[in-house]
DNA sequence: TCGGTCTTCGTTGTATACAATAAAGGGCCA
DNA sequence: TGGCCCTTTATTGTATACAACGAAGACCGA
């Protein structure tokens, strides 16, 4: 029995958990954020068989598929290796972000958003203002608030109805720390202070407005600078003691 | 025989030629872009294993990076079409090139530019200049254009010296249509006018101006409106006569 | 003792066999 | 004759066997 103590893959409760391809590809991904697959290193398949219990085959699938999304680094030599980040390539991811979000905005603007996806994305930010309005500032508290600018976010994307635009989107959120929420720890040691969600907040607000009131220009320098807290927080966190909690921040080298 | 007629795979002559994968990425995109595989069509392994001589491995790699592309759609039931366009989609895959040039050049401007890449810009910006003041239009001379205007590019992508922003770039340059010289065609018939070249030679010009002079701003939207000229060049040539020629435009959807 | 070369081993790239699903066609019943 | 179900077939997802490349170590010679 070589994929190590696997139930037979094709049953019911494997089917239910997704393909092969997907349960190796999100394994693949928590080994690398967690650490568990050190920064830099070469990642070696059979190992990853041994610990995921998946053949090669969706194993190789999942690695060509992190590697374009970019946590992963094709050797010369042939396999990879988990890809380590320059803090200025973090900057550059998210200033990147910023700017797909900033032109989803413009886009959005220009050509209007039908009612119903306005109105979701505005009960969502109703929904952090009641987050900010209650005095917790507990790990459950911020948990709640990364989901929510998560769906605001995602909203956001789809704003344009443009595929094509989306889907660049999402993929820049791959990046751990370049996503909406990367930087905002679940522990409140880590987690940012209470006034820089209010400010984000208000950006978020501010942009739905532009973006209600068609003024293009403004909805897209709006979510370029929204981005730029993402900066802010980064350099706060990987300052801060106790950073190795964030999951993915192992992968950054520094100077 | 099962890969159909193909030499042993591991001689030197495949070797040289790249590995089963790249063949196969290769001779996939250049099936899908020439149309014998017909836009919206599903995409049978097997078929693409006899077309290609080279076994399903490899294809199957090469259709999740072609999918990874943008050019592959990934069916439900499993298996990959070939992705058609809307007429919409081409121009927000322009649009998205632009913003991300625009965002290479406002970084460039920014934070400066090696001496060496700079000068090597400006030879490159040199010979188009030669070849608009040669008074030939034929084919050849579209195809130096297309690829002088497309290592400008490049260049200028690389100008930030960020590997994050530059694979991005490159990424959306696969688009073929939505790449700096998609809608150039190679037939004097389906060319853009001289003028339009010149235009946008002059284009290129300023924008390497401004980046020189740290003018951020204006770079990027520079190269954003550089950008639209591919959008303009795209209507003309959709409804030429003789559009066939042009490779991809197979893959778009008419209103 | 050091350098070079040869060998061996581990690892990846490739091919193929197998299992399961989805679709298509034919047959049966109403 | 039309609709539904069953069977069959084609096609994908997965596992594994095999071949070649690259790296590390051992052996030999100087």
């Amino acid at each position: 029995m070589s994929p190590a103590s696997r139930s037979n893959p094709h049953q019911a409760a494997d089917r239910e958990a997704g393909s092969q391809l997907v349960k190796a590809q999100l394994g693949l991904r928590e080994l690398i954020l967690t650490g568990k697959l050190p920064a830099g290193s070469r990642i070696a398949e059979l190992a990853v068989v041994e610990l995921l219990g998946v053949s090669r085959t969706p194993i190789r699938a999942a690695l060509m598929r992190l590697e374009q999304e970019g946590l992963l680094q094709a050797l010369p030599s042939g396999g990879y290796a988990v890809r380590t980040f320059s803090e200025r390539e973090v900057a550059d991811a998210i200033e990147l972000r910023g700017t797909l979000e900033g032109l989803a905005a413009r886009l959005a603007a220009e050509r209007g958003v039908a009612q119903g996806l306005m109105a979701q994305a505005s009960a969502c930010l109703d929904q952090i203002d009641q987050l900010l309005e209650g005095s917790a500032l507990d790990e459950a508290m911020f948990a709640d608030y990364v989901q929510l600018n998560a769906r605001f976010h995602h909203l956001l994307a789809g704003m344009p109805d443009s595929g094509v635009l989306s889907r660049e989107i999402e993929r820049a959120h791959g990046w751990p720390f370049a996503s909406p929420s990367g930087f905002v720890g679940v522990h409140p040691d880590q987690a940012p202070t209470r006034d820089t969600l209010v400010i984000a907040q208000h950006q978020h607000r501010q942009v739905l407005d532009a973006i209600e009131r068609r003024e293009a220009g403004r909805a897209e320098a709006l979510m370029r600078e929204h981005a730029r807290i993402a900066h802010h927080n980064m350099q706060r966190a990987l300052r801060e003691p106790g950073r190795r909690a964030l999951p993915g921040v192992q992968l950054i080298r520094f100077a």
